[in-house]
DNA sequence: AAAAAAG
């Protein structure tokens, strides 16, 4: 087994490691830490909850100890998609630095600018930030990219969703070509791929298969709900929320209720505070300060509800919550996993329980053709408990609708979901790793969705494609220079580096199957990845 | 149709 010891990590590094309680790395962080000493370009195919953060910010600690900050000129850069993301790679960093006297900045949004020129004037070894606050300082002609040796961008695919592609593509080009990159994604997307194929030197792949991808121990269920009627229909939404919560009584110790809409994020908060539920909301239009102070609530117990937009739907490192309930079917399948990819962590049972109203029936559709499993269709206590009112023609139809088993009507010819809906436990929702005798639906191409739902042979690895000195005998690639030479920015700007930068169809093995690493996480996820990094740390 | 991020 591979321990932290055998990384050739500074021994500072090392040091703060063994304050946090680790031994052994991550499969990530095992597949990434290596070639990223070594000065290679990274391209890490991995999510959250897989150790992501530590495999960039070990190895860039490492590479930045020797050196020192310049004025203006910081040494390395990290970008996230969100303030909340960056402020955690942040944390991670002073965790990780701490016997070191390397400095950072967070450049985020929602906070003064007048901190962070400060640092930024003082010089600062690592610069994390969130792209727009990064442009808008170098915009202002208060910061110098030039002197970049190391980049990392994290959840790529995330910014990808967030139109911040070409933010990136800018920043990029702000950087000298010259540096090193560590690209993190848990997607390929076409896009994703045409960006690592023009800023990525033949870079070391790592991939991680999904830790959980609607992981066995989450057990999931659907409530389909039809509104009485149109002015009614809001209310009884969220009636029918306070009622799941309700029935999950104190197994449910803390949830996060996702909504898609940032204005449900407010009033469904509010009806659960009404309630007599101790319940915040976080959402990207709510001020930075409120915000960090709702999440930091949320992860020291002193609220038991948060409900949330997307903002908090990745990559947050939030300590293992018993449900995740989504008031809404996301409009991106996708999300689907990673809502509820907050509960249920590293061997922990979790519960997912989803509102399904019928325009969202569609969504719904996505979501089960992406996770290739039906999700068990549970009673909607509402109906049972309060027949439907029939007082005008119009909500006759509707009403009468509503008493029949929905399942009929929308999903066709698939009957071989649990039926859960006779049981006396029916309101218990049902693990979908139940074997199911016929499947969903035909085969889709869910190729450009998500590529670890397919990744081969979670837990084996896969050898190399090409054999690693081959990769290192590639001429002037920059695996065979030392990782801090004297020459090496000579080195680095041959032509023949230049040619590598921009040539399109470098790099066959970027393509999707062709992965050099494939590692899974599966049911060996180490305990520790569960815990929230304050958890970890104070352990 | 909405969310995130720069105001």
């Amino acid at each position: 087994m591979i321990k932290f010891s055998d990384l050739n990590l500074d021994p500072k590094v090392l040091k703060a490691i063994i304050d946090t309680g680790y031994e052994t790395p991550t499969p990530i962080q095992a597949g990434a830490i290596p070639p990223a000493l070594e000065g290679r370009d990274v391209l890490g195919i991995a999510q959250t909850g897989t150790g992501k953060t530590a495999s960039f910010t070990l190895p860039m600690i490492t590479l930045l100890g020797r050196g020192r900050a310049r004025a203006r000129m910081p040494r390395s850069l990290v970008l996230a998609p969100t303030r909340e993301l960056a402020a955690q790679v942040a944390e991670n960093f002073d965790a990780y630095a701490k016997y070191t006297k390397l400095t950072k900045a967070l450049l985020i949004g929602g906070t003064s600018f007048k901190e962070q020129d400060q640092l930024i004037d003082k010089g600062v070894d690592v610069l994390i930030a969130t792209p727009g606050r990064l442009i808008d300082h170098f915009e202002r002609g208060k910061l110098i990219l030039s002197d970049v040796k190391i980049m990392v961008v994290d959840e790529a695919d995330r910014m990808l969703d967030m139109g911040f592609i070409p933010d990136i593509e800018r920043i990029f080009q702000m950087t000298p070509f010259t540096r090193q990159t560590l690209f993190f994604s848990a997607t390929m997307a076409p896009e994703i791929e045409r960006i690592t194929n023009t800023f990525l030197s033949n870079p070391a792949k790592v991939e991680v298969a999904r830790a959980a991808t609607t992981g066995e121990n989450i057990k999931q269920g659907v409530v389909m709900f039809e509104a009485s009627s149109k002015a009614r229909g809001e209310d009884e939404k969220r009636d029918l929320l306070i009622r799941l919560i309700d029935a999950e009584g104190d197994a449910c110790s803390n949830a996060i209720i996702f909504c898609n809409r940032k204005s449900d994020v407010d009033v469904v908060a509010k009806a659960l505070k009404k309630n007599g539920k101790n319940a915040e909301a976080i959402h990207g239009d709510l001020e930075q300060s409120h915000r960090t102070r709702t999440l930091d609530g949320f992860r020291d117990g002193s609220i038991r509800f948060l409900v949330a937009s997307d903002v908090a739907a990745r990559g947050l490192d939030i300590p293992a919550v018993t449900h995740v309930l989504n008031f809404d079917v996301p409009s991106h399948a996708e999300d689907y996993v990673h809502r509820i990819g907050r509960t249920g962590r590293a061997g922990r049972t979790g519960t997912a329980i989803m509102i399904c109203s019928t325009r969202d029936e569609k969504n719904l559709a996505d979501v089960e053709r992406l996770v290739q499993n039906p999700i068990p269709r549970l009673d909607n206590p509402l109906s049972r408990a309060t027949p439907p009112t029939t007082t005008s023609p119009v909500d006759d139809v509707d009403a009468s609708r509503e008493d029949r088993p929905r399942r009929s009507r929308t999903r066709g010819p698939r009957k071989a979901v649990p039926d859960v809906d006779t049981g006396a436990d029916a309101t218990a929702p049902v693990d979908v790793a139940a074997p199911v005798a016929e499947p969903v639906v035909a085969v889709i191409d869910m190729a450009p969705v998500m590529a670890e739902v397919a990744a081969p042979q979670p837990d084996a690895i896969v050898p190399d494609r090409q054999p690693r000195d081959a990769q290192q005998r590639d001429g002037g690639s920059r695996s065979d220079r030392p990782a801090r030479g004297p020459d090496r920015t000579a080195e680095r700007s041959s032509p023949e580096r230049r040619e590598r930068d921009t040539t399109p169809h470098r790099g066959r093995d970027h393509q999707r199957g062709g992965h050099d690493n494939v590692i899974g996480m599966g049911a060996d996820t180490p305990e520790f990845i569960a815990k929230s990094f304050a958890e970890r740390s104070t352990s």
